[in-house]
DNA sequence: GCCGTTTTCGGCCCGACTGTTTTCAGTCG
């Protein structure tokens, strides 16, 4: 709806409630039936009386209103796809919908190839240009990364920048920053005193990975990186075999190596440093809350400071900034607000503002706090790596233990290891910790399996094997029939396999595969 | 369309870049 308001022109506040809303109903964790029966829909923050109505009536009788279906049937799909067009947005949609009848991609790039488009008031020529080209774009790999992909890409893109001459440091922010499970671009803050802001500028422009370069100012560029931002050739993290089956196999790995990102740099002086990486780090609903909290205390918060009001005056952007409270961290914005530091991963506005004014945050883990893991593969079955080099690596993150679970007999496609083959494992396993143990090292591994849960909530493997371990982790690996089955029927399966007297951990429990495919039905209330 | 411990009306974040314009609209972050 929020998308379908934007094409027909709404109040933009209007607009921003729709996308709030959806927002919130799509990380609700409470049970929307329930709370539509109990009638407390309302309750929810950014759920009013007009979408509490049409989600209760939606829910109830399976229809959306009825203004909002003729939206839906009124709208050509083909103006909602040329949203996806970089640089065209909802007005000029709009506008060539109206004068030109453009009511697809391909009607655009026939109307652009003809010069109709140049002709009509707000358009010309680099503009008609633009959108042709902008139309090829679409052709490109761009879709949203996994965190580690993203990563990847953000800490090569990273490195290379804070090496250029000039520049005193450069952090990744947006959603990379944030952890975010998938990540649309990367966006970098660059701190360079003033006097080198262009000879970073163009040092950055010439760094090698650079596909195309969107758009480039005083303070901010906008690039489109390849494979070659890479000092090494790219290769992808190792994954399941099944997982990597379900996200497009051989050919998601091939576009994977011909994709490209986008890359958002901002250059700023030292000093407010800070400030545009809390801008940058988004989330953009985040910083409207932090914006928020400013102005109720008199204050603008932007890229470049927190100024009070009152010394702003008609001053905009950087030159209200020299009124500025000072700040040398983001810990410091958030203090000058009385609001407990948050970190990156939490601000997604779902409510820790309000958290960090009542100081109520919770306590992140963190990497340093991890001490062992249960959940690993080594090249008994689908692993890379060796027990003996998983061991390795172990230790060498400061790890006091390590859990090593392959997978069970009936996953064929990831090699299961027989129970031959897993005891043997026990055994290379058990004169490793005795050898530690002699030598007085702290370090040890536990033997577990992953075991397949079969039809009926059975476990892969004999009770007599699985009793021989230390621990067992199961999971679903058949998720065509778990998704092929109602919710009820799954529960029951996944407690049964919970209730097994082996069964230490489950693995994996929805079985969604990030962009890959949904979970299956499951009461996780029930489970948990 | 949503919200409220000053408010049930009148606000709703703020700025960079581009292309078109001769002062700004659209799009994006
Ligand atoms: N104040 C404000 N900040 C914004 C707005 N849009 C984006 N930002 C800030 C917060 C974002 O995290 C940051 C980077 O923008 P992106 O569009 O790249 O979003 P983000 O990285 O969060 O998600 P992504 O995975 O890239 O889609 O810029 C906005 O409308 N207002
Ligand atoms: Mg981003
Ligand atoms: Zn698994």
């Amino acid at each position: 709806m929020g998308v379908l308001l934007e094409l027909a022109d709404a109040n933009v506040f209007r607009i921003r409630s729709y996308q709030n809303g959806s927002r919130t109903l799509g990380t609700l964790t409470d049970d929307l039936w329930e709370l539509v029966q109990t009638g407390r829909l309302v309750e929810i923050k950014g759920i009013g009386k007009g979408l509490a109505s049409a989600i209760d009536q939606a829910m109830r009788d399976g229809a959306w209103p009825k203004d909002w279906v003729e939206l839906h049937e009124n709208t050509p799909p083909g103006m909602l796809e040329m949203l996806d067009i970089p640089g065209l947005g909802p007005k000029r949609i709009r506008m060539m919908h109206d004068a030109l009848g453009v009511t697809s991609i391909e009607d655009l790039r026939t109307a652009c190839e003809s010069g109709q488009v140049a002709e009509l008031k707000g358009f010309g020529a680099k503009s008609q240009t633009k959108l042709l080209d902008g139309i090829d774009l679409l052709a490109r790999f761009r879709s949203r990364r996994r965190l580690d992909v993203g990563l990847m890409y953000g800490e090569a893109f990273q490195s290379r920048v804070a090496t250029i001459d000039g520049v005193l440091h450069a952090t990744l922010a947006g959603s990379a920053r944030r952890r975010r499970e998938t990540i649309g671009d990367l966006d970098l803050v660059v701190a360079v005193e003033e006097e080198n802001h262009s000879a970073v500028a163009e040092a950055i422009l010439a760094l090698p990975g650079i596909a195309d370069v969107k758009g480039a100012g005083s303070s901010k560029i906008s690039l489109i990186l390849d494979t070659e931002i890479f000092d090494d050739a790219f290769a992808l993290p190792h994954l399941d075999a099944n997982v990597l089956d379900a996200i497009g196999g051989a050919e998601y790995e091939s576009m994977e190596a011909g994709g490209t990102i986008d890359a958002q740099v901002r250059l700023v002086p030292p000093h407010v440093a800070p400030f545009t990486l809390a801008y940058f780090t988004g989330s953009k609903e985040h910083n409207i809350a932090m914006r928020q909290r400013a102005i109720d205390l008199g204050l603008r918060l932007n890229e470049f400071g927190l100024i009070p009001e009152a010394l702003a005056g008609d001053l905009k952007g950087m030159d209200a900034a020299v009124h500025s409270l000072k700040a040398s961290s983001e810990a410091e914005i958030y203090a000058h607000l009385g609001l407990a530091y948050v970190p990156p991963e939490l601000r997604e506005d779902m409510g820790e503002v309000v958290a960090a004014l009542e100081q109520r945050l919770p306590d992140l883990l963190d990497s340093t706090m991890v001490r062992g893991s249960l959940h690993n593969h080594t090249n008994l079955s689908d692993g890379e790596a060796s027990l003996e080099v998983m061991a390795d690596a172990a230790q060498r993150m400061g790890w006091s233990w390590l859990g090593v679970a392959d997978h069970s007999p009936t996953l064929v496609i990831a090699n299961g290891a027989s129970a031959e083959d897993l005891l043997a494992q026990g055994a290379t396993l058990r004169s490793a910790n005795q050898e530690w143990a002699t030598q007085g090292k702290e370090f040890r591994l536990f033997h577990g399996v992953e075991s397949d849960i079969l039809e009926d909530g059975r476990l892969d493997h004999p009770d007599e094997v699985l009793n021989e371990l230390d621990y067992v982790v199961a999971s679903v690996h058949a998720l065509g029939r778990w998704r092929g089955r109602d919710e009820q029927t799954n529960t029951e399966e996944l407690l049964k396999a919970i209730d097994h007297p082996a069964t230490t951990v489950l693995g994996h429990p929805t079985g969604r595969i990030l962009q890959g495919r949904d979970g299956y039905e499951v009461d996780l209330m029930a489970v948990l």
